[in-house]
RNA sequence: GCCCGGAUAGGGUAGUGGUCAUCCUCUGGGACUGUGGAUCCCAGGAGCCGGGUUCGAAUCCCGGUCCGGGCCCCA
């Protein structure tokens, strides 16, 4: 019987796998212009770490195990508590602030469906260190850029939890307060307020979750320090950084201490969401000292799905032999010398065949190694123009130089 | 975990309770051992799994698996 994917995976194809290739290098090469360098944590971790992040109710949502010798294991279903683990455990006294950026695969329990897997990727990072309206603007900006250069629609939300909390700052169930307002859920909300003798401030957080811009917020609610969204807000407008004002962003953890942001792509049905990031304080409940941070999370998989990338390609040839296989691996050793891809036949083909194959493949050349290598040379045929030459072995470099990073 | 809809060669499909099943594509070989794409020929490859109804099931029923859409969740 054949064995199928686990569900919720995935198998990736050459032509996929080249377009998520080029989806990263973007991503990487902007996080690593701003200054952020590379991280990995291991795949598994103890399950502690995510329900002290967490809360013990993830467990039914992640891959929990036991190891042979009891251990409480899990694979990791995102990656801020493992680096954040990481900093705790090996990063403290490194010079501060931390850059850190991360692309890897992570993996929940759930039900699969359009842009959500049980594998999935997660491109982010963590500005470790800072508590200041700088690292937020930096860490928006970065994500914003990514998602710019990807040539992504999407609209970009930037709150902060504190305003809430505030008002919210008498009621008991704040926690499940917040959930409420996440999911925009009034009537819920309504009743809990009632319950606690709160129906009072149902309005302001209302109005509050609905603000357009700092005034608004300030007018409904004025017994709050605007002065930090402020500053980040004109650092914003200033960088070109387009986004709405919205204080009805509310997460449900209390980690999150100030702002959070999240961003919302087009042609993705329900899961909507590409980015989600904010300054949190986790250092402290792994075991190391309070320190600030602020990071973002990108879907990996679901940006690969709505954007639009430039996959750069080198120049493909296929080596044309005569039935003398060293012949052919010589030539195609001083092909990929000169930079371009090249492939051999190893089927026993005949001529046509494997010019057959050529096409089959869209090489750009079929490069024939045949007698002329006598003179040193070879019949190079282009296989875009129809146009063919003989070029010696040692011009080779100069005859595809022109078609070097030419892009396809 | 819940609701709805699906599942036939690698991909896309046709059909019927009655000889182990259609077509396209694909893959390998040949026509054709120094020039591809076309054409022709040959070959390969399938009714998701398990159970039930039936003389007989790929077809009908049930359960499971996987896929798609939505809910829950979204750290």
């Amino acid at each position: 019987m054949k064995i199928e994917r686990p569900r919720g995976t995935r198998d990736f194809l050459p032509d996929e796998m080249e377009r998520r290739r080029a989806v990263e290098r973007v991503m990487r090469e902007i996080a690593e212009s701003f200054g952020y360098r590379e991280v990995s944590t291991p795949t598994f971790e103890h399950l502690e770490l995510f329900t002290l992040k967490s809360g013990q109710g993830i467990v039914e949502e992640i891959y929990a195990f036991r190891d042979k010798s009891g251990r409480e294991l899990a694979l990791r279903p995102e990656l801020t508590a493992p680096v954040m683990r990481m900093f705790v455990n090996e990063c403290s006294v490194m010079p501060r602030p931390l850059r850190f950026y991360y692309l890897s695969n992570c993996f929940r329990y759930e039900r699969p469906q359009k842009g959500r897997y049980r594998e999935f990727w997660q491109f982010g990072v963590e500005l470790i260190g800072s508590d200041r309206p700088e690292s937020d603007a930096e860490v928006i900006m970065l994500a914003y850029r990514i998602l710019k250069s990807l040539n992504v629609n999407f609209k970009l939300h930037v709150g902060h939890v504190g305003l809430l909390r505030d008002v919210l700052s008498d009621v008991s169930e704040k926690d499940r307060a917040m959930r409420l307002i996440d999911k925009k859920d009034w009537e819920g909300l309504r009743a809990l307020l009632k319950e606690e003798g709160q129906a009072d401030i149902f309005d302001t957080v209302i109005e509050i979750s609905e603000a357009s811009d700092v005034e608004k917020a300030r007018e409904v609610y004025p017994d709050f320090d605007y002065s930090y969204l402020e500053v980040l807000f004109g650092i914003l407008e200033e960088m070109d950084v387009r986004f709405v004002p919205d204080f009805g962003i509310a997460r449900g953890l209390d980690y999150y201490t100030g702002v959070v942001f999240e961003m919302y792509a087009e042609g993705l049905g329900a899961q909507k969401q590409v980015c989600g990031g904010g300054s949190y304080r986790l250092s402290g409940l792994f075991g190391g000292e309070d320190v600030p941070s602020t990071g973002f999370a990108i879907g990996f998989d679901r940006v690969v799905q709505v954007c639009s990338v430039e996959i750069l390609r080198k120049p493909k040839a296929v080596v044309v032999g005569f039935g003398d296989s060293i012949r052919a691996f010589r030539v195609a050793e001083m092909l990929r010398s000169a930079g371009i891809h090249a492939i051999v036949d190893v089927m026993g083909r005949n001529v046509k065949k494997q010019l057959s194959y050529a096409d089959s493949i869209k090489a750009d050349f079929a490069v024939f190694a045949g007698d002329e290598l006598e003179r040193g040379q070879v019949r190079i045929k282009n296989l875009r123009t129809q146009e063919q030459e003989d070029v010696s072995l040692k011009d080779l470099r100069g005859y595809f130089s022109g078609f070097l990073n030419s892009g396809s």
